[in-house]
Formats: C-alpha cells, structure tokens, sequence
RNA sequence: GCUCCGUUAGUCUAGUGGCCAAGGAUUUAGGCCUUUCAAGCCUGCGGCACGGGUUCGAAUCCCGUACGGAGCACCA
C-alpha cells in the first residue's frame, strides 16, 4: 500500500552529509584581529551544527560533536598576529573571547598553528619521502611563467634525497627568503592554473620575525608553511570530519585533495557559504579596521561604526540573535548581500521581551506648568510584562518635553493632558484623548543628563539621492592601500529619567527613540529601533 | 586569458519531475489592539534571469545565452 506524504518543511540547517560517528569541525581564524560581522557567519553555521551532532542534540548520537578553535598564524611578514601590548590588543584573546561571547561555549579545543611548526616541517618531510612534493629553487617569476605555459621547472624530478636536503637548508636558515620554496606535486599540465604544483612551504625574511618568536613563546623558525599546506596537514591531525568554508576556498579543497592522495588520506567532507556582503558596512577588512583605528578614524575594534563583534556586543546585539540571523540564511554557495535590517528584526525578538522602557527626551524644552504638581505617573517597566513593574516619576511644575513634541495641547503619558502656549501652560484634565500625541515627558530637576552614540549609515534612498551608486572602485595609486569609510557618528544628548542607574550594561528601549544599551548614567549606544 | 561557483518577490530563504495556480522570514502598504511612532494580531502588494530541449507533466533534468562572484601569491 502506497501512501503518499505530504513533505514536511525542514527548520534549521540541512543535515551534514555523511555522517558515521563523531562530527569534528574546525573555526579557523587568523588572528590578524579580533572577530567581525564577517566572520561570525562561519561560527554561527559551526556552532549550530555543534549543537545539532552533540550527544544531546537533535541529530545527536552517541560519539557527538566537537567545535575546535584554531589559529591559522602561520604568516609572520604580511599578515601578522595582532599583538600590541601598548594597545592591550591581542588577537588570540581576541577571538577566544568573541568565540565565547557568540556560542556561549569554549570551543572543544584549541590549537595555535605556530606552536607546532615543527610537526609541519616533519609532515613536509613525509610528504617528499612518498615523491609528493619538491624543493623549487626558481623566482616567483620564473616559476609563474612556466607554470603558465604548463611547463615543469627543471626541479620538479629532483631526487628524493635531494629534496629533502633542500628542505633541511629552507628549515635551518642556510636557504635565504625567495631561494627556495617547498612545491607539492600535482599537475603541471592540470586546466586550473591555480592549481598546478602549489607552494606548501616558504622561507621568511630574516627581519620577518612572528610575534609570538619575539615574545619567546615559540622558537625561531625560518620556514613556514602556506595555508594550504599547514590546513591540510591539521585537518588531518585533529580528525576534522567536516569542513565548511567560503566559497573563496574551494580551490584551496582541490590544491588539498591532490596533497591527501599522495599522503593516501581521505579528504574531509566539504561545504562551502556563498560571499556576503553586508549593506551598512561597506567592503572592509581586518588590516582596513586596524590601519583606521591606529590613524584615530575609530576609537577602538568597539566603535559602534564598525563591523567587529566587539562593537556588536558593545551596542547591546544578542549573540543569539547574530546566530539565528546567519542560521536562518541557511549554508548556501550563492553570493548575497544583506541589510541589517534582518539582524535587528531579529534582535529586537531577543532583547524586546526583556529591555526596560525609559523616558529620554532629546533636545528638551522646559515647560512651567500649573496644575501638575505633586501628581504621580507610574509608567510600566514593560508593557508586555506587567510583572516587571513600574518606575515612579512624580511631575512638578517645571517639566520638559522634547522640541519636536511642542504642541498647544499634549498628552504627557501616563500622567494627563496640558495645554501650553510659550512655555507656560496648565494641567487640562487626564480623560484619554486619542487626537493627542502621547509625548514622553520628565521633570526637570531629577532628569538626568543623556548621550546617545549613533552610527549613521547611509540609507539607499540617500545613497541614490547623492547620485552615486556604491562604493566605486577606482583603481588605487600604485602602494596606496584601500581606505575604510567613515561614516558619522551622532552624539544625540537629552534628558533621561533617573532610573536609568539602575540599567548600566543593560539593553532598554527609549520610548518613541530606539533601542540603547546604557553604558553608563550619562551615555548610552544606539541599537536599532 | 584560463579555471570554478552561483542566479526563486526590495532582501534572505524553502523547494531535487506531479502535493507549487510556489511556502516562510524580513521589508513595505492598510487595518485591529495599545497611555511608545515599540511589541502583538489580521489583510494586501510582490518572485521561479532569458532562450531552446527532454517529458503526459519542469522552479526542479539537459544545452545555450545573459548577469553576478571567486581563484590563478614565497596572504589568510
């Protein structure tokens, strides 16, 4: 007997393939800076699957699930680890604790690249043994053009004794930078010219000196591996079981696979996400960020302008929220570009059941008004939940509204209606009148000093009304490096209820404003609305 | 130039040959509710890039075109 099912609609991310066993993944940052917009959709896809494969989770199964953090800082000359301890930055601390902040968790475990170049150097050494790879000795020139030809260099059939003497001359400093470079074997013929016999090991500059060797954390060493090479290598090590990465990476997939066949490896299985492009931000990169912040354009990775997650939590986002927006964009190859809106919609379900309602009254206007004196208003801490309470705000005759809000006859909110002309006016009577505007309103000798930090992005319309059509990308003069926009940063002052003492580090809603969280007494950081 | 990936409403996404006269979220318009222009509830507008083919039947399979993106580093 056939029955047929009606199909039923998936919620949440598509399930992994192949899957026997443990689920292991990996985050792999490199600690250039700390994490931004950018990255966290790859933590959030982790993340989420973590949860998903964990022993208590909704495809778990015994052996589980791990999320491994790890360093990718093999690069000591181009792109550096951020470690400036006259600025207390510190990449690694960085990201561990925005890792935390996100997922709410310590990643399963953590392995820093350079800490075991060691462990590289002797998997380069394997790799030659089994004829996999060959030390180059051509100029990056040279090698380009004959590889553009499909044209093997003359060291491409060295012996293996030969190039494993090469390799020992790159490890131990007697080879200088650009005499040598360890290439694995692939095809030199193969269609893709990226992938053809791609360099799994360099020699640094001598001045090229990795923080971390500066710091006497970890030896000095003069051959580093490429990315390619030292991912693929601990991939393996750590049983990653699953890995899933920008779609920028999908050569780096192939360059890897001929490395695993040589080694007789399997390959883990491999997802990729499309390009993101998020409207408000902009293009940006970390090096952007850290050359803007050091000119003194950003007061820090936390500047309310800027794409760090760092400047996310400090505006009051929920890590949960930033989950949810990327899990809800689901793992696709398609290249999108998003708008924030999404990220504050669904935010303001996370942080809107909870955020206390505060009166703030920008660019105030005092009012002497009779009749009020003494009368109470006792304004709900959150409508939706009554069983949050109320703050107390008792009027008296000098109040204050904002400027935008003069009107001859008003609805102070929760209290009564007046009616004013010039700054003086009376209490009328408190029966509901709709036809008013309801205005928040504060009296003057307890309301408290307020700043308001907002970032302002420009919106499409602006965008289209000042005729240009996004970034443009002229071409840069030779050496210059690509600046970062800056966009303005309002500071918006009023008057805010005394209450908000009480709110410091907390997320609450200026009513008819927008969402803040409180930094302190004085000051507080624009949300959304 | 070579190689690869993608194309469902303004935006994001579900959808792997019939259940899709295409579902959800967000945006937007309107209404209800409401002592916030918030939240909540209801309703509306709005989409399978284009052209061929396969098939009884295509958003779904094939081919081509267009458009978008990525890689071709001694960066990650």
């Amino acid at each position: 007997m056939l029955t047929i099912q009606k199909k039923e609609q998936r919620v949440g991310l598509k399930p992994l393939p192949n899957v026997k066993g443990k689920v292991v993944m990996r985050f792999a940052p490199n600690p250039n800076g700390p994490l931004s917009l950018g990255h966290s959709r790859g933590v959030s896809i982790l993340a989420e699957y973590w949860r998903m494969y964990a022993t208590d989770g909704p495809m778990g199964h015994a052996a589980g699930s791990e999320l491994l953090l790890r360093f990718d800082d093999t690069d000591p000359q181009v792109k550096p680890p951020l470690m400036d301890a006259a600025r207390g930055w510190n990449g690694y601390e960085m990201i561990r604790s925005d890792f935390k902040w996100l997922t709410g968790k310590d990643p399963s475990r953590v392995v820093v690249a350079s800490d075991r170049i060691k462990i590289y150097q002797d998997a380069a050494r394997d790799l030659i043994r089994v004829g996999g790879a060959y030390v180059c000795n051509c100029d990056a020139e040279t090698f380009k053009a004959l590889k553009d030809a499909k044209t093997p260099c003359p060291h491409r059939d060295q012996t293996i004794e030969h190039n494993l003497a090469g390799f020992d001359g790159m490890c131990n400093g007697t080879t200088k930078k650009g005499a040598a470079v360890l290439r694995v074997k692939t095809d030199i013929q193969h269609p893709h010219p990226g992938l053809r016999d791609w360099t799994a090991f360099r020699v640094v500059a001598t001045d090229a000196i990795h923080p971390r060797e500066t710091l006497g954390q970890i030896p000095r060493h003069h051959a580093w591996p490429l990315l390619d090479f030292q991912s693929a290598i601990e991939d393996h090590l750590q049983g990653v079981t699953h890995v899933i990465r920008g779609k920028d990476l999908m050569d780096s997939t192939r360059k890897q696979t001929f490395l695993y066949k040589h080694m007789g490896w399997t390959y883990p299985e491999t997802l990729y996400w499309g390009r993101v492009s998020v409207h408000e931000f902009g293009k940006f990169s970390t090096s952007m960020m850290r050359r803007a912040i050091e000119a003194g354009k950003f007061s820090g990775w936390d500047d309310p302008r800027l794409p760090c997650l760092a400047a996310l939590r400090r505006r009051g986002y929920s890590a949960g929220a930033v989950r949810a927006f990327w899990v809800n964009l689901g793992l696709t190859e398609k290249d999108i570009a998003v708008s924030l809106t999404n990220l504050d919609a669904e935010d303001a379900k996370a942080n809107e059941p909870g955020a206390h309602r505060l009166f703030f009254v920008p660019d105030p206007q005092l009012l002497h008004i009779d009749g009020v004196a003494g009368k109470v208003a006792k304004p709900l801490r959150n409508p939706n939940r009554p069983d949050a309470g109320h703050r107390t705000l008792t009027a008296e005759p000098h109040l204050v509204v904002a400027k935008d809000d003069l009107a001859p006859r008003l609805r102070l909110k929760d209290l009564g209606n007046i009616e004013q002309a010039g700054g003086h006016g009376k209490f009328t009577d408190d029966v509901m009148d709709r036809s008013l505007a309801i205005v928040q309103w504060l009296p003057k000798s307890l309301a408290l000093p307020f700043t308001v930090l907002k970032p302002h992005f420009e919106t499409d319309a602006e965008a289209a009304a000042a005729g240009d059509d996004g970034p443009e990308d002229e071409p840069l003069a030779p050496g210059a490096k690509p600046e970062l926009e800056v966009p303005p940063l309002l500071e918006i002052t009023g008057l805010v209820e005394p209450s908000v003492t009480t709110e410091v580090g907390k997320v609450v809603q200026l009513e008819r404003f927008g969402f803040v969280r409180v930094e302190s007494p004085e000051r507080g950081v624009w949300l959304h609305t």
